[in-house]
DNA sequence: TACTACATCTCGCAT
DNA sequence: ATGCGAGGTGTAGTA
């Protein structure tokens, strides 16, 4: 595809907040947070309607190169190489283009958003709902908070009044998961005044490194299965009931 | 365009490991390690040549939606919509295609690696080249060290004799730089059988509640710039070299 | 804005 | 395969 063209349909689309798409042949710098510099190969590069940048390789999940929006983006040619800046708060991209394979630009138009069901906060409402997860005499207090000890997942005392503190992890716990949990119980004896704070670590499964560390600090483990919503069952449920409202 | 067609064109990019892109009109719903639904709307969804699946909004830096490779991909028609299923190991997708505005389909050839300069890596290299960064006395052993304390990333001692252990964080350093630390320290200690091991965190930066953290365990900030390269000169100079040799 | 912690984190490396 | 830590992490929530 003839470059001054393919310069022409870029600039179109950034006038008119579209969503940018092209294949091409490219070299990419990179200089801002780090540096970084790509020998010519086949990418594929978006440019958002944001103006969020993003460059694909073949292959990989993640961009090879990136700028947040909004970027400043110009175009223009020389010494026949199509030659795209970008530049966004703190980066910068130089990508030369000798050949571009085909463009598509388009506006979208979206205004839903994701509802997602899985997350560690939702770990930590269903062990506040059934404390019993924990321990048979745990009553949680309060959950998800920001106090001065530190962001404490579920946070009560047991039968006998002891304070308890749980961390959750939505997946196998390593090491940082125990210090995370230590920095808490450790913080609250020094603020409380008091030596003795029961530490449980909720996840559905641990490390050996992470479970000796544990056992080191007389925390305990706790096997719990983090919950997940039917998102789109509740999703279905929402759209009838605002259909018979 | 008519669904069929792009099936079609899709289903000839799968045989031939192309990297497809297309703007469509969908819904997705995810279902795997967590759980999500998202109601119909305009999106990008390119499958890369090894199945990577990403499906972006017109806006924002991530996938609304993705799938690791390989994943494996399929199309059909039902009731009039074009109807894509993906899975991969642990979790798959299911987008419903109302409508599909373009699509592009091509074979990308990129065998380059990107050269990035400016990582954690450099930092502890610069450190253990420049030993007087931390202290006049240090002397530095190792670097990048995986041991069952965990990674160190400058391992030496000072002129007494004293073992120190040396953490960098390219950015300002939080608190859980300073519990990485200790828990390399503190494991040194019993491992070792001794009661002291200076610890330095070497950062551009601090955050103050770290640096309380820092002072009640005794460790030391060391205000160090991370290092770049400059990989563009470097590359260029290596393009010159290849040339006269 | 700075700080903190989650993430369908992803990715690489070493065991 | 699992464990561990970095990341140009990004993103959300809060003080």
């Amino acid at each position: 595809m003839d470059l001054t063209e393919a310069q022409l349909i870029i600039e179109q689309g950034l006038s008119k907040n579209e969503f940018i798409s092209f294949f091409c042949h490219c070299s990419i710098s990179y200089s801002g947070r780090a540096e970084s510099y790509l020998d010519f190969g086949d990418r594929f590069i978006a440019i958002k309607q944001d103006r969020t940048v993003m460059i694909h390789q073949p292959t990989g999940g993640m961009p090879i190169n990136y700028l947040k929006a909004p970027a400043s983006c110009s175009f223009k040619i020389e010494d026949g190489i199509l030659i795209f800046s970008g530049s966004s708060r703190d980066d910068e991209i130089h990508v030369e283009i000798k050949e571009v394979f085909s463009i598509s630009s388009r506006k979208l138009i979206d205004g839903q958003k994701q509802d997602l069901s899985g997350n560690e906060a939702e770990m930590s409402d269903m062990i506040k709902d059934n404390p019993s997860l924990i321990s048979p005499d745990f009553k949680p207090l309060s959950r998800e908070e920001h106090t001065k000890y530190g962001f404490i997942d579920v946070f009560g005392h047991l039968g006998d009044g002891t304070l308890a503190i749980v961390e959750c992890k939505r997946y196998t716990a390593g090491l940082s998961a125990i210090t995370q949990l230590r920095r808490y119980v450790e913080k609250m004896k020094s603020v409380k005044g008091i030596d003795k704070v029961a530490g449980f670590l909720a996840a559905p499964a641990i490390t050996p490194n992470a479970h000796q560390m544990l056992k080191d600090w007389k925390f305990s483990f706790v096997e719990v299965i983090p919950p997940k919503r039917n998102v789109k069952q509740r999703q279905r449920q929402r759209t009838i009931k605002q259909f018979f409202e």
